[in-house]
Order: structure tokens, then C-alpha cells, then sequence
DNA sequence: ATGAAAGCGCTAACAT
DNA sequence: ATGTTAGCGCTTTCAT
């Protein structure tokens, strides 16, 4: 393994100055930077960034919590996210949580000390343990608000808004509403976005519940909802509203003729599947590029410790929808 | 922050106790132990991995590069992987390749420093330049078999021949094979295993030729599959599976009725299509798991440096599969 | 512009 | 069983 002394050696010239080549090439005269340079890539030199931490104080990494990486949804702000780490020379630590609330902090805590800053995508936990966890590790919330965090939010109120007004521009009067987990912050969102809305409109709310996040909690919400009388439902994720669509193709039930669905995420199965999914947009890229830039910015800036982005979502109209029956 | 010498201070001891009551607690008075540990524990202590790698030389961490997360299938790759390295106290690195060869020598050797031993899964990189990388990091791979590096597989050729005899039984005459990435392993041991039984049982198979491992692929695929005269065709995997079947819906072509779709991987999806999807399952979580020992074996052992692994595959059969048309 | 020296937090000989 | 000491590879004063 080459260290900086082999480099130094090498090069004929003192460890400081190796390393001021590298982190500060400006400091350096023009020539023994050159010398410098071809004999670390001659060598191979690669900077150990745990010795280089151990010192600065800086990792260059990134930690990263999520509920549940099968989901696509969070698939892809994963991928948006690294996207952007790597662009600042950052690398990521992972961590999926299995839609544990418990095994969240934990994971906060392990992660801690091992990375420059956190990310923490829809944390389950209760908001007033989220604030008492007190690592000194910088922490962005993604898809949650939280009192003294910086975090990244997308208006999910406005999108349930602009759902329930597209289904009630269609004459829908009566709407279902397949809630996700009660720990979400998202779904208590999409809750109060629902209930004004329906004011508004005068549409009737039917609360089906509480499911998991994943196809089977579709499945098994999808008899409730045709029970209930609804002619359109909107589900938490489009995950569960696959898991619907799916049940009521089982039941002989056709999508949208007789039921109108509407997801949210916008994953990509939405538009693949038959009939496709109308959904409201996340923007899962913009959110995971914000959140690291927040990031970024916390780490550099020492003021700015609470600063909210909140990114505005878009109702996708696709096949699914139509015309409420007579 | 809490240094080791703080808790030496608290407890009285030297900070070579304290150390050695947490790495090797027997070595230590059993009251020095409790002693120390209180402190440790009050002052809310954790050991700074990144000093304590640079002296042992390792890390603690796991590096992980898959092609992309957003396939499903990466995304319950990496979930088992996950879990089981947490469970050997084990952090992981991820990073995502894009599909892009040459991302993954870059990354790998990016990586290499930071941790104690690095997945690579399906690599897209060619076998001989996988073989130059010479990073002294050992290297899992997974869903390729490299000559000098242990690998965790599965039996492809053994999966298509399933495949091949179940159609063939359902009186299917001509298949066609929508592949894969052309540098994807796995898509050449699949031909392989196409070929071979295509001469067993005297089936004609058809190459569609080679597709991105997507949707969009499965898309761009179905109507040459249709062109072609098969009543039957296998895909590379599940994703490019529902692809076919969604372009083959759009057409108006009955599935499995008028041709059916076998896919690889089964992922969740697959279960949930309509109709769903017959499939070659690939054993992700036993793969992960296997990986992930195989690694510490590794990191243990100072011998058995090629242990290759090989997971038998099993066709799952669901409604999409069906006796060929007259 | 460059070098010498100190030390980040920890572990591992070596002493006692 | 415990303490002392010497570094791991790097950055960063402080001299020169």
C-alpha cells in the first residue's frame, strides 16, 4: 500500500508538501507540484480518508436511512442521492430499516460516528424522539418536517388537493382514501390534504385505513373499498394502488369503468402497468439532490441549522381515470 | 466527544484497560470490567472505528456496487446483504453503476480503501480487466464465476434448461430468447443453457437479440418476438418479462393464451402481474447471505481465496405459461 | 515555498 | 492484570 511518505520519498520532497498538492496545489510551486503529482500516480497513491478523518474530523461519507429499499420509490431517491454524494466526492452507507421505527434511531446512532452527515428518509419514529436523539451528526429529514432539522418535504396536501379535484372534475362523490403507516408523516399529510379538499368540494371521504406500504397492503384493502360504495379511491403509495388494481382485476372489477385509482410516487411500474396508474409525482431526484445540497450546506455553513425546502408535487392524469358511472 | 481517555480518566485506568475491556473483556479484572464499562457507558463512549481501523487495518465496512438499484432485483439483493452484514456487525458501502462497465473499476477501486472487502455484483466489466484490477481489497463476486476470485452463482444453464422442458412439454415448438446486456454473464451462461436443450429436446430457438435489462427493453423486444413465429418466449429477466406482456396486452396479443412469457429473477412483481409471471427464481437472500459469509471467510482464513458457490435455480409456474396454440 | 514536528483516537507489543 | 510506549497515515501549525 502506498502512503504518503512513499509519495515524499519518491518525489524527493517532505510529507506536508505531498499532501499540500493534493488538498492545496496553489500553495505549492508549479514545478514540485508537477513532480509531485506524476510520482503519486506513478505509485498508485490513494489517500487513506480514514487517517485524513481522523485529523480533519471528516469522513466523506454520508449516511443513509430508509424504510424499505424494495420499494422503488425509495429505490430511486437512492439512487438520486448517490448520484449527487458522488458528485461532491462522498460516499454512502446504507441502511434499510424494514419499516422498523425502532431499529431507526439505532441505525442514527451506529451511523453516527461514521459519516459527516445524515440522511433520514420517512423516519417512522415519533417526532419527539426524533429530537431527543442528540448526535451532534448533522441530520436531513426527507418526507418528514421535524421542529430544528433541515429537511426536504413535498407538499403532499396540495397533491391530494389537485387528486380530489381531478375526481371530483370527473363526478366522483364519493372517494376512498388506503391510508399507509400511521407513523408516516406523509400519510397524516395526505390525511389533512384530503379532508380540506373535501370540504371544499363537498366529495364524501371514506377512510378505509391504516396498511403496509407494499402490494399485499393493496390487495387487502381493495375489497373494503368496493364495499364501501366508493367509485374512486386514492391510495398512499403506488404500491398499495398496484395492489388494488390487481384485486380488482381478480374480482372482475374493471379499472377505471367501474373504479377510478389514483397513486402517489409516480414509480415507474405506474406507467407500465394496465391500465397505468394515475399518480401524483414525487420528485424523487430534485428531492435527493436537495437534501444532499442541504447537507452539504449544513456541513459548511456553521448558521442556517433549521432550514425547511418544501418541493411542490404534480398530479399525473393517466388511463386510469374516468368518468364516475350513473 | 467521548475519547478512550476520558473513560480511562473516569475509571481510573489506562487507556490500554479500556481498550482491552472491550475487545477482549476476559483479559481484564472482572471488577476493573464493570468499572470501566459503567464509565464507558455513562459517558455514552463509542469507539472512533475510523482510529481504530487504522491501526488494525480494518474497517468494518462492506463495499457493495451493483448495476442499478431501481431493478427490483438489485434492490432484494442488497436488502439481504444488508441484514446480513449487520448482523456481523458490519456496515456497507453501496454504490450504484448505472450499468455502466466502466463505472465499476472506478468505483471498485474508489472503495477499496474504505473497507474490508467488496461485492460486486453482476459485473458488466470484462472478465480479463476484472482480473488486472489488482486492488488488494478481497472481491465477492456475485452472478459471475471469475477465475482466482471466490463468487457466489447460480446455475443459469440449469434454470433455461427447466424452462425450455416446461415449454417444450406444453408442446411449444419455437422460443425465442429476448436477452440481456451482451457483457452480463449471466445472459451468455443462459444462452448456453438455451442451446443445450434447445438440441435436447429439439425445440428452434430464436435470438431476439440483446436489450437493456428494462422495461423499455421488454417493450422494444415484444414485437420481434411476435415476428418471429414463436409461441413462446424467455426473457433475460422479469423486468424485460413485463415489458414483453405489457407491449403484448397493448397489441391486443393474449398472454399466455397466445404466447407465453417465462422471465428470470422473480421478483416481486412477477407475482403480481396479470397474468403473473412464470419464472426462474433466483435464491437473492440465500445469494446475499452466502456473499456476505463467503467475504468473512474470506477476511478470516488467510487460505481459500477461490471458493466458488453455486445456488441451484427453480422455475416457478403461474398462469402465464399455457399449451401452445393449434 | 518547503520542512520538522506534533498529534488526531486508537491498538498492540512490551514491561511490570 | 495493568500500565507504558510506539506508532497507524495523514494534516496542520510553526519555523525556516
Amino acid at each position: 500500500m502506498t502512503t504518503i511518505r512513499d509519495v515524499a520519498r519518491a518525489a524527493r520532497v517532505s510529507q506536508s508538501t505531498v499532501s499540500r498538492t493534493l488538498s492545496s496545489p496553489d500553495m505549492v510551486h508549479p514545478a514540485t507540484r508537477t513532480r509531485v503529482e506524476a510520482h503519486a500516480q506513478r505509485l498508485g497513491y490513494r489517500p487513506n480518508r480514514a487517517a485524513r478523518g481522523l485529523i480533519t474530523g471528516r469522513t466523506g461519507n454520508l449516511g443513509l436511512i430508509v424504510p424499505d429499499l424494495s420499494n422503488p420509490f425509495f429505490a430511486s431517491v437512492v439512487k438520486g442521492i448517490q448520484s449527487a454524494a458522488r458528485a461532491s466526492d462522498y460516499s454512502v452507507f446504507i441502511a434499510d430499516t424494514d419499516e422498523e421505527a425502532r431499529a431507526e434511531v439505532e441505525l442514527l446512532r451506529a451511523l453516527a460516528k461514521q459519516v459527516d452527515g445524515i440522511l433520514l428518509c420517512s423516519p417512522r419514529t415519533p417526532q419527539t424522539r426524533l429530537q431527543e436523539v442528540g448526535v451532534d451528526t448533522p441530520i436531513v429529514m426527507m418526507n418528514r418536517a421535524v421542529d430544528g432539522f433541515p429537511s426536504v418535504t413535498v407538499d403532499n396536501a396540495d397533491g391530494m388537493r389537485q387528486a380530489v379535484n381531478h375526481l371530483t372534475a370527473l363526478g366522483h362523490r364519493r372517494v376512498a382514501y388506503v391510508g399507509g403507516p400511521s407513523t408516516s408523516w406523509s400519510d397524516s399529510e395526505r390525511r389533512r390534504g384530503l379532508r380540506s379538499s373535501a370540504e371544499t368540494t363537498g366529495a364524501d371521504l371514506v377512510d378505509i385505513g391504516s396498511f403496509p406500504p407494499q402490494f399485499e397492503g393493496g390487495v387487502a384493502a381493495a375489497d373494503l373499498v368496493l364495499a364501501s360504495g366508493a367509485s374512486a379511491v386514492i391510495a398512499y403509495n403506488d404500491v398499495i394502488a398496484l395492489g388494488l388494481m390487481s384485486r380488482f382485476t381478480t374480482r372482475g372489477v374493471s379499472v377505471p369503468t367501474e373504479v377510478s385509482v389514483v397513486g402517489c410516487d409516480d414509480i415507474a411500474m405506474s406507467s407500465m402497468s394496465h391500465p397505468q396508474l394515475t399518480t401524483i409525482a414525487i420528485p424523487q431526484h430534485v428531492a435527493g439532490r436537495a437534501a444532499v445540497g442541504l447537507l452539504m450546506s449544513v456541513l459548511s455553513d456553521e448558521e442556517a441549522e433549521s432550514r425547511q425546502r418544501e418541493l411542490p408535487t404534480q398530479l399525473i392524469v393517466r388511463a386510469s381515470t374516468a368518468v364516475a358511472p350513473t
